[in-house]
DNA sequence: CCCATATAGTTCAGGCAATAAACTAAAGCT
DNA sequence: AGCTTTAGTTTATTGCCTGAACTATATGGG
């Protein structure tokens, strides 16, 4: 017999199977350059018409289908010179998502409109290190529901959330694989409890992933291939390839950090030898640079460490240097597997930039010439908050995506 | 204004946008699964409803389209124990494709029917380093046209071809960026030479690309996730991920031979430094085990070679476990870029499995412990013809994704 | 002020493809 | 021979897109 399998698979939208997933993949389509149209523009119905290529009837139609059910609205008028004004479309700014994040130091949750516009945010600390799970989760909770309830007051309903968390994970099962940093290993999180009664539900995320996918949005030149490199205590990647996020075979491609860049070098705490993390983690740049643990404050040792580099000690220097140096090589070496030949850094790569800079580019040009101009090396564009933004945009790009979820 | 932009792009077949992609969605979708079929056994139309999730009175209209195009046959019954026997079907073998090949060393064609039967193949000894293109693609052109007349004499209609070269390619194009053996840079290629009429032209492929998808094919395990890791003069390498090729943003990804794996090591041909291929191609591993340029053949220095690790000599036996070793360091990188968790080697690294492996796996296990399980690294299915008939296999899946190109 | 022109958006008939259910075809079993 | 079971076809229905006609609403010239 043959292995039975769903005619269309509702996975991605992608392989049409009855005449049905036409009107579900022309929505998202619809809807999709609607949510890309440049902020403060609108499109009309026409207009969409001429970018999709469906009849502007179909437009119509399907165009009413979204505004029935919220996910858009009309916004005043479109004077195109002669003729009668178009009316412009908007996502529905009175609906809204939620990023969230549990970081090392910090708890943290923003609600996010359709629109991109963050409309309240809360960053708690709370450290996080060696912590259980269920509390960590509790606090979020209350976080979440504070802000929730802010954002009501706004007058914005929150449809789904977005969870970064650093570590791997597998975001079908809601389960957190492996988080050294918050000592967690194969935990299962109850993510529903955390935006109870939100239609979409909550989504995970590893926070490099999420981070990335905020770069993919706010990158001023709108770059849709490059490769984020997260610079924490470890070292995490996201790769957008084609605007997507590239998770590889097992759902955990982009970890950069532990490419080899030193075959005799230390070990590392994945168990290998010589990864990059050994050398340009934050850890191991404040160690090679002579600095103690400040009070257990990682933000304290970063100052200090600033404060060195300004004061030109070699120690620091030197540490700096060649972090930038086996950067080059991971980097290099990236290129060549994934053929990508842009990078944006972020995390302490991004504050420490000023003197990673020059390494890097040299290391680049020794192990990989050509592959990455000179402008393709760049920052963040989005700063810390990047993995709590991408949470969310990412949960608003799934609503894009598959829009009919929330038709009645 | 807006970007236009058509209604569905021809590009994937991957988004509707009106019913008539329905339509050709579904074609794929059924000629899809009688392609991929166990040889041998004929599915039916009502089992292929069944796998489909079709109905049956879809299925048959399908199939009688696909039918008249001559894409596929009636064969056979199909008893099922009780009740009506099905009517088998199967891709017809009356229709083929045409693979081909250019190598540092000769040139070769394959005629392979539908159904992935090697019906006539040829291999020609020539000698194409430092050539030029005209010549080489016009022996090539008769050696298609004889292989072609010979599948003629079968009954056999040649529908389109794949082209395999050692180098990095520009399909879409249809031209050569770089083939350091071949002496070839930036050459365009007149492909429909090679074979005129033929109603799908030719594709060109990079060599290890090709191989992959050769690999893909006939793998034992069917296997969907690999690296294929081509041992040549150069390595190169394929990526397949999710049964499919991935080419990365630029079209090159899976260059492992290029990866960094001694950071103070030699100078690449590729102007890099320590790449993989400087320490694990053939003429590295040749030099290094002082085996000298034998008579320009390199079949017959890898026969000396072969003799010397037969005989213990300790300069090839160290040179091929370094190459074992550095090879395993690319392969732990690539493992964390791209989440990879099987290898399948080709080329000369099939050849010197027996003397790599345990280096090797060593070197997995202390560069990215717990990524490769033993038993996924193994070796290629397809050994040297992999390239010829990855070109003819791939022309022939681009055929099962889009049928609706030979209807009338 | 009015009418020509231009553009936006809606309405309506037509066509295509899939579905569901009834029907015909062809086997095995008793 | 007749019942049961499975394969495949026929027919009526539904959903969605298309194209063309139609309505709505603006600008601008006489």
């Amino acid at each position: 017999m043959v292995i039975p399998a769903p005619a269309v698979a509702g996975s991605g939208g992608s392989a049409p199977g009855s005449v049905g997933d036409v009107r579900r993949s022309n929505l998202a389509l619809v809807l999709g350059r609607i949510a890309e149209f440049p902020r403060g523009a609108h499109p009309s119905r026409a207009q969409l018409a001429a970018a999709t290529g469906l009849t502007k009837a179909s437009v119509s139609s399907l165009v009413l289908d979204l505004l029935d059910a919220g996910i858009i609205r009309e916004i005043g008028f479109n004077p195109q010179g002669r003729g009668r004004p178009g009316v412009g479309l908007e996502l529905n700014p009175g609906r809204a998502v939620m990023g969230m994040e549990i970081n090392v130091d910090y708890i943290s949750a923003a609600v996010v409109d359709l629109a991109g516009k963050v409309l309240v945010r809360e960053v708690q600390e709370r450290d996080n290190r060696n912590s259980v799970d269920g509390p960590v989760l509790a606090a979020l909770a209350v976080l979440a529901a504070r802000v929730r309830g802010a954002a009501g007051g706004h007058g914005v309903e929150v449809l789904g959330g977005g969870l970064a968390v650093p570590g791997l994970v597998d975001p079908a099962a809601a389960r957190v694989l492996t988080a050294p940093n918050l000592g967690w290993a194969g935990v299962d999180l109850d993510l529903g409890a955390l935006l109870p009664e939100a239609p979409l539900g909550v989504a995970l995320f590893n926070e490099a992933n999420a981070a990335a996918l905020a770069e993919l949005r706010h990158r001023p030149d709108g770059a849709s291939d490059f490769l984020f490199v997260s610079g924490e205590v470890g070292v995490g990647g996201g790769l957008v390839i084609g605007s997507e996020l590239f998770t590889g075979p097992g759902g955990h491609a982009g970890e950069v950090g532990h490419i080899v860049v030193d075959p005799d070098g230390a070990r590392c705490s994945c168990g290998g030898t010589g990864c990059l993390e050994t050398v340009a983690g934050q850890d191991a740049i404040f160690e090679a640079a002579g600095i103690g643990p400040v009070e257990h404050s990682r933000s304290a040792a970063m100052a200090k460490l600033l404060q060195a580099l300004d004061a030109r000690q070699p120690g620091a220097l030197a540490a700096v240097e060649r972090a930038g140096r086996c950067l080059g090589i991971a980097l290099a070496s990236t290129a060549r597997v994934v053929n990508i030949a842009s990078v944006v850094l972020g995390g302490h790569f991004a504050v420490l930039e000023p003197w990673l800079r020059s390494p890097l580019l040299e290391s680049l040009q020794k192990y990989a010439p050509g592959r990455y101009a000179a402008g393709q090396v760049s920052v963040s564009a989005v700063g810390e908050s990047g993995a709590l933004l991408g949470a969310a945009g990412s949960v608003i790009r799934s609503l894009v995506e598959a829009p009919h979820k929330l038709l009645a």
